[in-house]
DNA sequence: CCTCTGCGTAAGCCATCACTAACGTAAGCC
DNA sequence: GGCTTACGTTAGTGATGGCTTACGCAGAGG
């Protein structure tokens, strides 16, 4: 269950949008909080939830610090979702089956 | 963007141990509750959440109220996980193209 | 050494949220 | 018609979370 971290990572609409300026590219923090109307701080904080969840990176480039999307968390995110998705696929094509038999 | 009310109705853990339940079959509230640590009304907010995010379909049955998992919005939600992944991985693969290129 | 830039962090505030308890309601049963 | 079951809904509460402001700190450059 270690995909719940960055599920809630990316629950906040916000930090989503954080987290898909960083896919694009690699950035900076000041360089994303440039473009978003929230402050400097706050970008600081949802690239904290993003790093404790595994979904992006830091590198120190000097006195900046450059943040870039991490493909692994990302990755086991899509996994379950992909699960539990085949789950409520063949759960469904199950109950058609039923149907089909008693009519 | 669509998926991001499934993404926020997954992120609570209870919720998702709710809707997990659902998934693997269908299921009336109070059956739900029984093997759960929290009341029934908890059980049935969680449902209507899952329900207004499109995870989940509700069916009358006499008193009682079957939920099954519905497996559009989670296809949805699939679809963009999907895509954030497939872009985290090549754009790394970049970042090593050009890393070998400088060697 | 001083300053400026680019950050992270702490404190405080306000909104949101998950939960329980109490109540209201429709469907089956006697 | 009562009674019970299986719900949804509301009101209230404690906790969580995102945001800003203020502050502290390392690195680059003069």
């Amino acid at each position: 269950m270690t995909y719940g971290s960055a599920l809630a990572a990316l629950s906040d609409p916000t930090r989503r949008a954080v987290f898909e300026r960083v896919l694009e590219a690699p950035r900076s923090v000041g360089e994303i909080a440039k473009a978003m109307p929230i402050s400097r701080p706050a970008v600081s904080q949802h690239l904290r939830v993003l790093k404790d969840a595994g979904l992006v990176h830091e590198a120190k480039a000097g006195t900046r610090r450059i943040y870039s999307a991490d493909a692994r968390a990302l990755g086991e995110l899509r996994a379950a979702i992909d699960e539990m998705w085949r789950t409520a696929l063949s759960n469904f094509a199950e109950t058609v089956n039923r149907k089909e038999k008693r009519s």
